[in-house]
DNA sequence: GCCAACGTTGGC
DNA sequence: GCCAACGTTGGC
């Protein structure tokens, strides 16, 4: 499979928003408990490919910024943390089933673009985070669609 | 807070 | 390996 090159990640801004990866610099997007979604993050997410950063669970949601992909997929240790709300017991630590690549951030849009917003383009139509139904956290998206929100969100 | 749409689990 | 029950996601 040809390797995307732009993605889009979602995260509830109550617990990890675009200004929490501004502040942090970087952040491992460590939680990913869906084998889809872990698929994308070990095989195909290479460094310095471009993440739309979604905010979900949000008033409104939408994508709020810009982050890019700064080390590939390792193994996810908060599956191994007992005290984790991520922890799965099927995870061992010399047998990892959970990975998850570091996000660095780029930058945050002057004008958040909500979900209404990219509902209204043309040229997202088919966009899988419009479509019903669909709900993964990270997904890949086209170079069209990642440069027509860009656009959208520089205004 | 509701609930549709999925994904996962576990009994058989 | 089927599928009902259950859990989660995430917009509304």
């Amino acid at each position: 499979m040809k390797s995307p090159r732009y993605w889009l990640m979602k995260s509830e801004p109550d617990v990890f928003s675009i200004d929490d990866l501004k502040a942090s610099k970087t952040s491992l997007w460590d939680g990913v408990r869906n084998y889809q979604a872990r698929n994308f993050m070990m095989n195909d997410m290479k460094v310095g490919d471009l993440v739309l950063f979604y905010h979900s669970n949000a008033k409104p949601p939408g994508v709020a910024g810009v982050a890019v992909i700064s080390k590939e997929a390792v193994p996810d240790v908060t599956a191994q943390d007992e005290k984790s709300k991520y922890y799965d017991p099927k995870a061992a630590p010399e047998k990892p089933i959970w990975f998850c690549v570091e996000v660095k951030f780029k930058s945050k849009f002057k004008n958040f673009v909500s979900l209404d917003e990219l509902r209204d383009q043309k040229a997202l139509k088919e966009m899988l985070v419009l479509k019903r139904g669909q709900r993964l956290s990270i997904q890949p998206v086209t170079a069209k669609e990642f440069d027509t929100v860009v656009k959208l969100g520089s205004g």
